[in-house]
RNA sequence: GGGCUAGUAGCUCAGUUGGCUAGAGCGCACCCCUGAUAAGGGUGAGGUCGGAGGUUCGAGCCCUCCCUGGCCCA
């Protein structure tokens, strides 16, 4: 025998072929799929087949259109796209319009650093409020559209299907029509109104900040410790259960002696003791722990406790104001620490945040005497009345030093904000907002929000993970009202008016009268039209909700005294109401099925939507809320550009292309955080190649195969006919379950599950079973082998209904592979596999019941195997393996036993152990490498098995 | 500081109402194949289930506290 005649014998085999490359090229291949499915328009086709199939109503929350797509973003949107994709390809109707939240404090800080940086924010500043506003909110525009398109381009780059034609953009005229639309209907039912509340304010751009517009720097300020007197002199006695021949006070520190003048409280905590102290004459209330520190810092000759007493039993005692004409009392607070201070903290409601809280529980006056422009109105003393509040400090403490109220102070540097433009010191300053009540009965149920969110948490949305409901009951419980306005002009005017009396002007038909304008020409049209224009429709002598002093005279008479107000909504309200800015408005349908976002927007978007839905439509605007966790570092810790741990989504698709970013995507418990780390791509990298190699095989192998169960040569043959005892029967039975399986997996959106469940199948069940196992077969068969057209049909379905499933993960080598199965039969240029519906496996014949005996066999069968390699049997091929088979179970499956085992020989035996023989003294085939006793030298002088002397023809 | 949440082999994940020597895949080690070949197959070694108490005949699963992360608040 020569060389030249084995090769011989490898020209007759059917050696597997395919255009389906090892190597997938994502990065370079995908591009062109996408532009395929562009020029297929495959997401309004993919619409259209199912037009009048069972909706899937699914509704994007809108990423905020500034900068590119993080890992968070590729995470939520592929988990995204898994579920339109799995939807439609359930037979459901999925529509899917891409959002973006285009207003806000974020893109308008970028153009105001930008317009500063270049100086053109000098020349806007000597413009009128309207065209200064316009300026800004064109630039605005401009920015938003930009990172809009940018992202756009991103999230198709990520292959996600959705209506990118026809996006919803938060800043479009149509979209900002609806909202207000919807604020009309809140404003209607009372749950609308206006109050004080203190923001940062900048005194020298009489403005309002938000947190983003404050930078930090050394600020040199006099820190002061004050003397309250007490009212009642036997009160406190009593409260530290001793004798007073002295009227007492209550110590309080404070660093912003401005704000003495709005004090109205005095703040203790409750678990804190107090102690009555005797210093230098004086007696005093301090913080007990403070005793020392105080009295020191103070330079107190002589020091004595009194007494001493708990923080709760201080409240209610009275005080009278140092220097204003009033008394206030003691009350609780959270926020009180022994850190500095006095351990009673000085409380003016209208100047602090926390203040504010305790005003509003303590039903305390938003007291607030200083002007926008940092000079006290008339409310407070004489000597303080215009005067500058800076000037004021000074002042206030020299006023005190003589007023024998003052027991220390010293100047100090501390950081303190200041204002990101002019760097001058904010103060926190009460001023107008508009609120959403959220314990005010709506006027037309009766109801409250707070009431209405809880009940729907509880009874009527189903939450995934399930603890999604406790987390967002315990944030509804305890939110505050929502403070809807903002000091800005990049976003949606909040359409009040104001007339010459100062009244204003907010009712639901005044809201729809602007709405329809702003329908037309946009929310511009509130800076670039008169008040005139914009309640064009209105009548306030129709309008039983209007103030007195809008109702007297007509509008026209009074439209040239009327002023537009300049708050802008809250952009969160914007994006909350998006349930009827597109679904609703789109016909698209409400409620939605699911809404799906990171955790954090419990709090967020999930809450803004629910709370005006409920309000306008009694509903919670989404059945399901699915909810993921946040991208982290491979140590579990967040990811910051400042700790140089990010991971670019662009560098990732470079590196890897979508379909591993979406295989990785897939295999991450996203109810958690999700570590993320390079390796962790390579791993899936390799976990996708086994995957495509399957898939490789099973085409190659196809190739002289058409599916169909006609008797023309090369096709299939009818499933439910197969022997139930056979590989094929069995890898069938194996196939259907694992499709129920992962159909479940992604009706419930356990994509993990799905995507282990189609591996595992690839990996064991076909990779090292399966295809190792019909390997024989195929190559050695005639190519028209019953036997083998057999494992071809079956590999071709296999083929198909891994495509299917694979293709919601996988979208550009589902298609791939879907293409090449179908390259030689009919219509294949058409064929896109996101066009079809998840395959049914048709009639198949049941596997024997048997079969997990006989893998459990294989397993031990193997063992035996690597055994005998001990005694010199390396080859399995070289093998024969006796099974004991008392009851005569495994010889029912003798045709495939063989070759499930990878050797060329299986006998069976009534008892005892497996045993493996050698059969290196037999010969053997030199087509097949098989020794399995049918060798013999055929007429062409080779050495042949039966079934290759056959194939050959000799 | 509060609410919610997580911590199982080097890595990614399973572990159902507490019940046999805690599973899978990847990776790793060794071996086989060279007719899926920048592939394929087999065998194997890896875990005090974050830590400490407690309940129980029995706990990765239940309770308490602590440690380390994450999200949202203060």
């Amino acid at each position: 025998m020569t060389e030249s005649t084995k090769t011989n014998y490898k020209k007759t085999l059917n050696l597997p072929k395919t255009d389906f490359p090892m190597r997938a090229g994502l990065t370079q291949n995908e591009p062109h799929s996408q532009k395929r499915w562009e020029q297929m328009k495959l997401y309004d086709t993919a619409l259209a087949q199912r037009a009048n199939a069972e909706p899937f109503v699914f509704h994007d929350g809108p990423p905020y259109a500034n900068g590119l797509l993080h890992t968070g973003h590729l995470l939520n949107k592929v988990l995204k796209d898994f579920v339109v994709r799995t939807r439609l390809m359930s037979g459901k109707h999925c529509a899917y319009v891409p959002g973006w939240d285009c207003h806000g404090l974020p893109i308008e800080h970028m153009v105001m650093t930008e317009l500063f940086a270049s100086g053109k924010i000098k020349k806007l500043n000597q413009l009128d409020q309207d065209t200064r506003r316009m300026a800004i909110r064109r630039e605005c525009a401009k920015y938003a559209q930009k990172y809009q398109k940018l992202q756009t381009a991103q999230m198709q780059r990520l292959l996600t299907l959705a209506d990118y034609e026809h996006p919803y953009l938060t800043m479009t005229g149509d979209y900002e029509k609806a909202v207000l639309e919807v604020f009309a209907d809140l404003v209607e039912q009372g749950l609308v109104y206006r109050a004080l509340k203190p923001v940062h304010w900048s005194i020298a751009n009489q403005t309002a900040l938000a947190e983003a517009e404050l930078e930090y720097y050394d600020k040199q300020d006099v820190s002061i410790y004050v003397d309250f007197e007490a009212v009642d002199r036997d009160a406190v006695a009593k409260v530290f259960g001793v004798e007073l021949d002295q009227t007492p006070s209550f110590m309080i520190w404070t660093t912003t002696p401005w704000t003495l003048a709005a004090n109205l409280a005095i703040a203790v905590h409750q678990k804190y003791r107090y102690s009555l102290v005797r210093t230098d004459g004086n007696i005093t209330v301090l913080g007990s722990e403070l005793v020392d520190a105080v009295t020191k810092a103070g330079g107190a000759e002589s020091v004595e406790v009194l007494a001493e007493t708990g923080g709760s039993d201080l409240v209610g005692l009275q005080y009278r104001h140092p220097f204003c004409d009033r008394v206030s009392a003691v009350v609780l607070a959270d926020y009180v620490t022994l850190e500095d201070g006095t351990g009673l903290v000085h409380t003016a409601p209208g100047h602090g945040e926390e203040d504010y809280q305790t005003g509003l529980r303590e039903g305390l006056d938003i007291y607030c005497p200083v002007l926008g422009d940092g000079t006290y109105d008339d409310t407070v003393p004489d000597w303080l009345r215009g005067m500058s509040i800076w000037d004021a400090n000074p002042k206030i403490v020299e006023h005190l030093r003589a007023s024998g109220h003052l027991f220390h102070d010293h100047t100090f540097t501390h950081s303190y904000p200041h204002d990101w433009r002019s760097k001058t010191p904010v103060i926190f300053r009460a001023t107008e907002q508009w609120f959403i009540g959220v314990d005010r009965p709506s006027t037309r149920s009766g109801a409250t929000l707070r009431s209405l969110a809880l009940t729907a948490a509880d009874c009527e949305i189903r939450f995934v993970p399930e603890w999604g409901r406790n987390r967002m009951r315990g944030m509804l419980e305890s939110r505050p009202d929502w403070c809807i306005s903002r000091q800005r002009s990049w976003g949606l005017p909040i359409p009040a008016f104001r007339n010459a009396a100062g009244e204003v002007l907010l009712t639901a038909a005044s809201v729809r009268a602007v709405a329809k304008v702003v329908g037309e020409k946009g929310s511009d049209a509130w800076f670039t039209e008169s008040p005139e224009v914009l309640l064009g429709s209105y009548d306030p002598a129709d309008d039983p909700d209007a103030p007195a002093s809008f109702r007297t005279s007509d509008l026209k008479a009074q439209a040239s005294s009327l002023l537009k107000t300049y708050d802008i909504l809250d952009v969160w309200f914007e994006s909350g109401t998006s349930w009827n800015a597109v679904m609703r408005q789109r016909g698209l349908g409400f409620p939605a099925d699911l809404y799906l976002e990171g955790s954090d927007q419990h709090r967020g978007w999930f809450q803004t939507s629910l709370l005006p839905s409920l309000a306008v439509t009694g509903r919670s605007p989404f059945k399901t809320v699915l909810t993921h966790g946040f991208t982290v570092d491979k140590d579990g810790r967040k990811m910051s550009k400042s700790l140089g741990n990010t991971i670019d989504v662009e560098d990732l698709l470079k590196a890897y292309g979508a379909d591993v970013c979406r295989w990785w995507v897939s295999s991450a418990a996203f109810e958690n955080d999700i570590k993320m780390d390079m390796a962790f791509f390579d791993q899936a990298s390799e976990t996708y190649r086994k995957v495509r190699n399957t898939l490789r095989f099973l085409l190659s192998n196809l190739t002289d195969f058409v599916p169909s169960t006609s008797n023309a040569p090369g096709t299939g043959v009818d499933l439910a006919k197969i022997d139930p005892t056979s590989i094929d029967a069995f890898v069938l039975a194996e196939a259907a379950q694992m499709q129920g399986k992962v159909r479940a997996a992604y009706d419930d959106y356990e994509f993990r599950k799905a995507h282990q469940l189609i591996y595992d199948f690839c990996n064991d069940t076909l990779s090292a079973f399966y295809c190792a196992a019909v390997k024989d077969r195929l190559y050695c068969d005639k190519p028209d082998s019953p036997r083998r057209r057999c494992t071809q049909t079956v590999m071709w379905g296999l083929t198909d209904v891994l495509c299917r499933l694979l293709a919601p993960l996988l979208p550009h080598t589902a298609d791939e592979a879907y293409r090449s199965l179908w390259k030689d039969v009919d219509c294949a240029s058409e064929r896109c596999v996101h066009l079809t519906d998840f395959a049914d496996l048709g009639k198949v014949a049941e596997s024997d019941a048997a079969w997990p005996k006989v893998m459990d066999v294989r397993a031990a069968a193997l063992k035996a195997l690597e055994d005998a390699k001990e005694r010199g049997i390396d080859n399995p091929l070289d093998a024969e393996v006796v099974l004991a088979d008392p009851e005569g179970i495994f010889e029912r499956f003798q045709a495939d036993l063989a070759d499930m085992l990878g050797v060329s020989r299986v006998q069976f035996s009534k008892g005892g152990q497996i045993t493996i023989n050698s059969l290196q003294d037999e010969p053997r085939c030199d087509r097949s490498w098989k020794r399995d006793g049918t060798v013999k030298q055929r007429s062409d002088g080779g050495m042949l098995c039966d079934r290759c002397a056959e194939a050959v023809g000799v």
